[in-house]
RNA sequence: GACCCGUUCGUCUAUCGGUUAGGACUCCAGAUUUUCAUUCUGGCAAGAAGGGUUCGACUCCCUUACGGGUCGCCA
């Protein structure tokens, strides 16, 4: 038997983290065992659907990496892969509950009448679960039809992956109360029912069930925040599953080797953002310098700043000092162009080493003789000139670094010297006295 | 309210009857870097509570508390 998952969203808002991570497990299963994984759109409720909602969940898969093998732009035996496409299907399957006397109209809507006994599942994550379906205050006859003639959710959800055969359904724990209802229809139908794994909900990091305007909520702002796609699956992978090791950082692939879902947990899970920004910074400093000029590059433009010839040596000067990519252009304006902001405090410290402070012009002028620039040349005649004023080199890196970016942090000072080349280094320590801060 | 699921450091988690309860994020300290950061090392910090079962319980059972979910002509 192949292995056939699926990711059924209704085009109602954007794609958020929670159904990002179901479509994620639900992808992962079906590479790991070498199944397919398809994805159908559930837009039965026409009041509610919208084209950017639909739009966002492709551009929201495409984005994290989960291709899907049948579906929207895919093709596929099994489609449409729109509900609202299926109309005759769910009629022809409708009339087998009628014809099975299962359905009764209730208010011009029909009803499926469940069997009154006890349910049990066996889920694949939560074990076995039993509801009883003797107690009808509880489990009332549900609507499958709607007055209008419409279907609901349940019917066509349940047809669906009977027709699509569907053999794994992994979803959130909200439908763990639906299955028996979907387990009672797939017996009326006749159909064999696939196996369930509800996997628990990702919650805020103060508790509460995480909805549309949360931090980190919506899919489309990662993107635009400069996570790297492998590290948003990596981290929301780690909500709810683990590797049983210490291992923390994984790439696609790894992650698909080593997903089982029997090491999916129980207990919901709070999303915690400063973790998923490690995460990225770990998948930063993994990628090469290439892939990481082509991520930055859009943000560096986007900011209005230049792209020198020495573009990839600069990034590759900031690359480890970001969490978010959305941080380079703050990172590398001072080697990008000239039009930085000097931070106040560091320019206030820097200028407290008034030896530094007397020397800008001697320091400039031994820049400017140097014979061949070089970071180790620029270094050289920092000490001759720290030595000659009775001062440390040592203290002179610190305000030298300040002079020439502006700010407290950065890359390290030889490569900053190397950037910025020696007109630069010159023109910035002349500037550096008179500098507004600010 | 009824029904279902859950509960280990602040957060994500390991442990599947015998461990000084391990790792990671965050935070703090030290070390290294003639510079900031990185890095490295160390530290703070947990079994919801009460009963059982057992030689022995975080682990199994029960109760309570708390959290989440579900009870739609939404999905």
């Amino acid at each position: 038997m192949t292995v056939r998952t699926r990711f059924a969203p209704s085009p109602t808002g954007y794609l958020h983290v929670g159904g990002a991570r179901t479509a994620l497990f639900n992808w992962l299963f079906a590479r790991k065992h070498g199944g397919s994984f398809i994805l159908r759109v559930e837009d039965t409720d026409e009041a509610r659907n919208t084209d950017e909602a639909r739009q966002a969940i492709f551009d929201g898969m495409s984005w994290l990496g989960l291709d899907w093998d049948e579906g929207p732009g895919k093709g596929g035996n099994s489609g449409p892969y729109f509900q609202s496409r299926r109309r005759d299907i769910y009629d022809a399957w409708f009339q087998k509950l009628a014809d099975a006397g299962r359905v009764y109209q209730d208010d011009g809507a029909w009803r499926f009448r469940f069997e009154r006994r006890p349910v049990t599942m066996n889920d694949l994550v939560c074990g076995e679960v039993t509801i009883d379906y003797r107690d009808e205050s509880n489990t009332p006859d549900m609507v499958v039809k709607r007055s209008d003639g419409s279907y609901v959710f349940h019917f066509v959800n349940v047809v669906d992956d009977l027709e699509m055969n569907i053999t794994h359904v992994i979803r959130g724990e909200d439908h763990l109360m639906n299955t028996p209802k979907h387990l009672q229809l797939i017996g009326a139908l006749g159909g064999k029912a696939p196996q369930y794994a509800h996997i628990p909900l990702i919650l805020n990091p103060d508790g509460s069930k995480m909805s549309k305007r949360d931090a980190g909520a919506a899919v489309g702002d990662y993107p635009r925040q400069g996570f790297l796609p492998a590290a948003v699956v990596n981290f929301i992978a780690l909500l709810g599953w683990s590797s049983k090791t210490d291992e923390e950082i994984f790439t696609m692939a790894e992650l698909v080797e080593r997903f089982a879902l029997e090491n999916v947990n129980r207990a919901p899970a709070r999303f915690d953002f400063e973790k998923c920004k490690w995460v990225n910074q770990q998948h930063i400093s993994k990628i090469g310098v290439e892939e990481f000029v082509t991520a930055a590059k859009p943000f560096v433009e986007a900011a209005g700043l230049p792209v020198p010839e020495n573009f990839t040596a600069i990034m590759a000067a900031v690359k480890d000092k970001v969490r978010l990519i959305e941080e380079v252009p703050a990172a590398a304006d001072f080697l990008l162009g000239d039009g930085f902001a000097y931070d106040p405090e560091a320019v206030a410290k820097a200028r407290g080493n008034t030896a530094f402070a007397g020397a800008l012009e001697a320091l400039a002028e031994s820049f400017e003789k140097t014979a061949d620039w070089s970071a180790d040349a620029a270094k050289t005649a920092l000490a001759e000139v720290a030595q000659s004023a009775g001062a440390k080199p040592g203290q002179w890196m610190f305000p030298l670094r300040v002079a020439l970016s502006g700010r407290a942090h950065g890359p390290d000072l030889g490569e900053i010297l190397n950037l910025l080349g020696r007109e630069r280094c010159v023109a910035r320590l002349r500037r550096f006295g008179s500098v507004s801060m600010g």
